[in-house]
DNA sequence: ATTACTTCCGTATCTCAGTACGGAGTCAAG
DNA sequence: CTTGACTCCGTACTGAGATACGGAAGTAAT
């Protein structure tokens, strides 16, 4: 059950639906990627469901590694307009988008054998983490026990 | 065929093996991710194939989104000695990295979808990206770095 | 009208992930 | 043994992405 928005949200609600900080959405304005809002009379801003869209949109969005900068160009397509720069544009994403999907899907791979791994056999698993990841180079004989990591 | 990575490479050497700067390496030793090396007498360090796996590793994971302090904890994970706390956070990770790949799915669809709309029927195409995205995925709750909105 | 929030806006500061800089030491070739 | 490239190390700076600060002004309830 999602919750209404209401359309005459003060910036205050507003990033409160979005699930930031008041600050942020300032940020974003200056950024670009919400438009600056114009200043009813008085002056207190007011923002809609459309607004808190877009601003999730961009949260989500950079969860999964695009910049600012990016998402910006992300949301200039959303206009239609501008086609075929556009196409382009959404064509190099779609290709990154999917490079981030296979290593993501290595990284789960890995994961969950490390997992049960770890489940079954716990003491010395050695896990395959490391070598899983980088695939393609040489077996790397990590023979190297007591490595110091002093966080 | 891999070019084999001989094991006296000095920090320049291990850097363009890795795919990065000198100064990213000495960088990710002061943080912890690359071991401290002891200076063999004289002073100049060496380097082989494991400390390159591993670079390229931190490489990867920062490529999904991981922070380094992450990718730090992911590493600690690969000595196999504290199973039990390793799984609980490699079971964490796990969560967080299926929430990405379904992300990444969900943008995936959008753009490819957005790409034949545009080259069928250039012209207005209105993309369904924003509304894709945002819906079905929880608000709020996937805060990567940790910063707690504190009301 | 007073009080207590917000909002507005500009500027300053913070974290993260490097990059750059500069002086001193090391090393291999010529 | 000098030259030139590379290493070591500390400190400073950069750029992205926010966060914080502080004063003025709007707004809502008492």
């Amino acid at each position: 059950m999602e919750k209404i928005i209401p359309d005459d949200l003060t910036i205050g609600g507003f990033a409160m639906a979005g699930g930031v900080k008041v600050e942020t959405i300032r940020f974003y304005q200056r950024k670009g990627l919400l438009p600056q809002p114009r200043k009813p009379y008085g002056g207190i801003r007011r923002y809609g469901a459309a607004d808190v869209t877009r601003v999730r949109f961009v949260k989500s969005a950079q969860r999964l590694g695009f910049s600012l900068a990016e998402i910006a160009d992300l949301l200039r397509l959303e206009d239609g307009t501008h086609c075929d720069e556009a196409s382009s544009l959404a064509q190099s994403k779609l290709l990154d988008v999917r490079e981030k999907l296979a290593d993501l899907a290595r990284i789960e791979t890995t994961l969950s054998t490390l997992l049960s791994a770890c489940r079954l056999h716990k003491g010395n698993v050695s896990c395959p983490l490391i070598a899983n990841l980088q695939s393609g180079s040489a077996p790397a004989r990590t023979r190297n026990t007591r490595q110091e990591c002093k966080p």
